[in-house]
Formats: C-alpha cells, sequence, structure tokens
DNA sequence: GTAATAGTGTCTCTAAGACATTATACT
DNA sequence: AGTATAATGTCTTAGAGACACTATTAC
C-alpha cells in the first residue's frame, strides 16, 4: 500500500487517465430572470438534450508542452461558444464533478465555470458565438431532466455557490449594465436569492456602497415606464484601494 | 471552429488526456495554532521538500469500468495516508489546480481537498497511517518554497475558503473534540482567523446556538489549568431538523 | 389626472464590538 | 493567597427588516 502511493507519486505515466473537460454556466438577467445559455445536442449520448457549453482542456503532449491553464480553458470556450471576451464577464472556477458513470461515453471529469454576462452583452450571443444553436433559458423554467449528463447538479451548484458569494462580493455588479440602476441591482439580488428586496432596505445597502467608495454615481438616467432612476458604477479596484463588493471591507471611520 | 467543438463533444477520445489526482490539506489544531500534514517527498521532483498528502485518481478502463468517484479517492487517500475514515473528518472538495508545469513530469490537474481532524484523533496518524513520514506542521510557520509543486498555494486556497465558510457553516465543529468546551471552540475561530476572539462576546454567539438547537450541553467538564469549563456538543442533522451551523438559518420565532 | 415606481424616512430588533465584573477552579 | 480564566453583564453602534410616506416621471 505504501508502496503503491509511493509509485504512484514517482511515476504517474503507467495510470488510465480520464478525459479532462470545462464546462460553463453562463449565466444572465433577462426581464429580471435569471437565464442561463444551454446548447441543443446533434447527437448521442442525450441527443435532442440541452447541455451546458463546454469543452476538453488541451493538454499539449503533455510533457514538453503541458497546453493550457483551466481558466485559459474557460476562457477560450467562453470565446468559441458566445463571442464574448474574458474582459466583459465574471468567470469563476466553482467546482469539479466527476463522478463515474456521467458520461457514458467514458470517464470524464469536468471543472466547472460560472460566467455572468451583463444583459447588454447577452443579446449579442446568438449572432456573435460560434455556437448557433446557443440559446437562453430562464433558470426558473427548466424541469427536471431536461438537461444532458449531470448538467442539472453543475448548475444547482453554481446557483448555490453564487447566493453564497453574493453579499460578500463583487459578483453582482457583472449581472448590471456597465452603469446601473440601484432597481436594476434589486433585480439582480431578487433572482439570485430568488425573493423580492425590499426596495428601501436595499437602497440603503447601496448607499452605503457608495459612502464607502464602492460605488459611484454616474452620468445620465435610466428611463424607465415610470419615474428615471439615477445611474451608479462600480469603481474599478486600485492598488492603494483594493475593490470590494458587498460587505466585503470593514466600514470603520 | 464550430465543428472543432462538436468533434470534441461527440468523440472524447483522440485528445491527449492530463493525469488528475486528489490533494488533500489535512488540517488540525494543536495547542491553538492550525497544523497541516505534510509529507516529506524522497525522490524528485521536489525531493526532500514537503507536500500535501494525495494520489492519482482511479478511472478503471474508462469506459467499462470508470473507476472511483473523486470524494471517493479522496476518502481512499486520507485512508492510506492517515488511516483515518471518512466519519471523522470532514471532508470537502475546494478547489482544482492546474497550471502546466506546475508537476514537472506531465500535466497534473489535481482536484483538491481539505480535511478537518479533530485534535484528540490527529495524535494518532502517525503510529496509524501508511505514510510513515507524515508530520503536522505550523501552517504559520511555513515559509514560501518548503512546499513541493504549487501547494503553498494550494494551502492557501484552502484556508480562504475555511475562512469564508466559518461563520456560516458547521466547519468548526470539525476541528474540535465531539465533546467541547466554549473555549475550545473559540481557539479554532481565533486559529482560522488569524486572531483572537472576544471571550464574552464569542460565547454570547454559542449560547445563540444552543438557545437555536445547534448546541447541547454535553456531560463533564474540560479541566483546564484553572477554572473548568462546561462542554457541549453538535446537534447531529436529522431530517425534521437539518443540522445547522453558525448563522446557517433565520433565528426567528 | 392617474399609475407606477424612484427615492426618503422611521421604528424595531438582532447582533457585533468593547469593555468591566464576578465566580471558580488550580498552584 | 494569588493567578488564571470561565462565565456573566452592560453599553454602544451597525445593520436588517418592516413598513409609511413623498417625489417625479410616463401615459
Amino acid at each position: 500500500m505504501t508502496s503503491e502511493v509511493q509509485r504512484a507519486r514517482q511515476s504517474l505515466a503507467p495510470y488510465a487517465r480520464p478525459a479532462v473537460a470545462v464546462d460553463l454556466v453562463v449565466l444572465t438577467l433577462v426581464d429580471g430572470a435569471l437565464h442561463v445559455l444551454l446548447i441543443r445536442r446533434g447527437e448521442p449520448p442525450f441527443e435532442g438534450k440541452l447541455a451546458l457549453p463546454g469543452g476538453i482542456l488541451r493538454v499539449g503532449d503533455g510533457e514538453e508542452d503541458q497546453g493550457e491553464d483551466l481558466d485559459v480553458a474557460a476562457v477560450r470556450e467562453l470565446h468559441e461558444e458566445t463571442g464574448l471576451e474574458s474582459r466583459d464577464v465574471l468567470l469563476e472556477q466553482f467546482a469539479t464533478f466527476g463522478r463515474p458513470g456521467r458520461d457514458p461515453r467514458m470517464r470524464v471529469v469536468s471543472v466547472a465555470y460560472y460566467a455572468l454576462v451583463r444583459p447588454e452583452l447577452a443579446r449579442r450571443v446568438r449572432a456573435g458565438g460560434d455556437a448557433a444553436e446557443a440559446r437562453w433559458e430562464a433558470v426558473g423554467r427548466l424541469d427536471a431532466s431536461t438537461l444532458a449528463f449531470d448538467h442539472e447538479d453543475i448548475l444547482r451548484v453554481a446557483l448555490a455557490r453564487m447566493r453564497e458569494k453574493l453579499d460578500t462580493s463583487a459578483l453582482a455588479f457583472s449581472l448590471v449594465p456597465e452603469r446601473f440602476s440601484i432597481p436594476e441591482l434589486r433585480a439582480v439580488f431578487s433572482a439570485v436569492k430568488g425573493e423580492p428586496q425590499d426596495p428601501g432596505n436595499f437602497r440603503r445597502k447601496v448607499k452605503r456602497l457608495i459612502e464607502d467608495g464602492v460605488l459611484e454615481a454616474a452620468p445620465g438616467v435610466r428611463r424607465t415606464a415610470s419615474k428615471p432612476a439615477a445611474l451608479y458604477r462600480f469603481r474599478a479596484a486600485s492598488p492603494e484601494t483594493p475593490a470590494r463588493g458587498f460587505k466585503s471591507g470593514t466600514r470603520s471611520a
């Protein structure tokens, strides 16, 4: 047993290897509801079902050229399947899925990322992207067994992680336009948390972020069905004052 | 480009594959300080350096037999290298590391887990485990470049994730004895957060957990250098009343 | 004008932080 | 007796939640 472990670390080559893929949970907000980008599968397995976009990690020859980093693969797949650039989205690894049998063809370990897309960029995806069959589906409307593989699990874990981080990171600002109104930001919180947010209380929370320098007023107004709303923007990280999201810093004097 | 992606999903076989490993950040508390289990490497690369325990994922033949799940591999490695059983520890996947070149021999993608070990079990590790060279090292004393591969990164990410979850999960209860005193639990918080916790305020927080049924009084006392402390235990999850950690539920009436 | 919603203000309650104080053990 | 620390209590402040209310726009 000891020798087995030691041999494993000494010489990795003789072991059978799984395929390693990168899968993407690409999310955006459409009309106040979370939507996920899905692709209709054209071949078995799961032919005709919807699946998360993704692809195989490039590993080069594995020795001299060890290939691309996981994050690079995620960026590449995102670009290939949506036309989006990495600077346009928040792309973050959140979990890895490797249950035997999750792909009936062979053992596949999938490193999963979520990609948060601003609403104004989401419209371009079908036109610009490579994947002609890509489509946005409302997360709430997906019933069990519409997704291929274990992609329903992956989606669920992505949403759970986002819920955890929503209040303590700058995540929400990647789901609104670069210049956004407070009601728009509130819609993100309502959608991700799955319950409406009180307008007054939410506004107060955002106002604190402005006082703390996390957000700043932006020119223009957002026209709505009634009274227009003022705009704000997320203040980019600077070396002295690193970017913070909700609650990520002390609010001392 | 489109066809490339489609071919990838249709036929995974022709792609070169990385090795997939499971690495473990095994942590415990010794004298109020976090310690991580490390193994002295006996062969290149990084001969003589300390490394996280871990091993290669078993994938079977990859077709008929697709091998073991990632979590199973983590449990197996933990047992092989420490003798610990999965029921004794909190084992949780937290991130995956795949930078090209992180292992000079070949492309290796490592799925990383942290394993939290109760102090009373930690002492058994050297005697019981397979890895005779395993040793506990104080996390605070590790200086850069003592660890092999990118294991310093892995350790850092593990600790960061634990800090995030400490207040919102039951994680802390896996680093104290099954029956623990409030000061012992406070030591866990102090060690993970890296700053001392106020005794009075911390006690008040724990008392709320007792009122809420998360913890319950346990028989006996913990003897200390001065006044003995009362003991408590974490109430196991039940179907009706799922287990909660710090703050993981509403504290309503 | 009316409807809708942006934006403000108020009241209550919970919890965190910074302590001071008391109680009970070990030496 | 003296020391250490478990355990309790007090005061202040920040923030969440539940509202009522006002202001400004589109129609």
